[in-house]
DNA sequence: CAGAATTTCTACTGTGCGTAGAAGACGCGC
DNA sequence: GCGCGTCTTCTACGCACAGTAGAAATTCTG
């Protein structure tokens, strides 16, 4: 999966945040303390359109929206760091061996509901 | 956690598959297809010890190890991205939902074992 | 249609990584 | 102990990518 820089990352949370769709206009506002362009803010989606992370609709001011959810982002890329070991199994127990109680207990709880 | 470049992947890659220390010298020659100058080895090992993949001892030839196991690697890589999400739960109910039914018997096995 | 807003195109810059030569430090054989 | 080959460190270059944005083209609105 392509990686993200700095502001394509923010720019990201804020979609994320967000949920729904947003203007070029509107994201440049939503990072308002970094004080973009509105160029940079059209020339970052472009980029992330590129990389797959998000879409535009054809509504005139554009709307951008997050292809998958943040936690779809974030599932994902667990499953590609485990899918690209060679042993699964030892990096599966790694991670719950250094897990917190919290998300033991979550993955118990999820495992029940999963035949 | 830093990321790796091609490179610098390709010599984790190997120091991982070895599992014990090497000298720069093994090194290009585990990578003889890349016909790589042994400087240019060395770069690439001064900046994986920069951020923290690698150490060496003080040994003559200088020989390098892994800091940490490619498991543990990606095992750490795993939690940096569910500790990163606001909502774990619903990352690890993604990454459940689309796990292998290979996956989710092995966390069950694990989880069994875990306290 | 004219002007304003939006979108696309093009470009500059800094940083990180692949790459390696030059220079310095070290150890072995004589 | 000395010289020479080896190992290590220092310095540097080029390329690709991300941050940044102006210029040019397009499109809407009054």
């Amino acid at each position: 999966m392509e990686s993200l820089g700095e502001l394509e990352r923010a720019v990201m949370d804020r979609l994320w945040a967000q949920g729904a769709a947003l203007s070029a206009a509107e994201l440049r506002d939503a990072l308002a303390d970094r004080g973009l362009a509105l160029t940079t803010v059209h020339t970052v989606l472009s980029r992330l359109e590129g990389k797959g992370f998000v879409q535009h609709d054809d509504a005139r001011p554009r709307r951008f929206a997050a292809v998958a959810s943040r936690e779809e982002h974030a599932a994902g890329l667990m499953h590609e760091v485990l899918g690209q070991a060679a042993d699964r199994q030892a990096v599966l127990a790694r991670f719950i061996g250094s897990a917190t109680p919290g998300e033991t207990e979550m993955l118990r709880a999820l495992l029940a509901d999963t035949p």
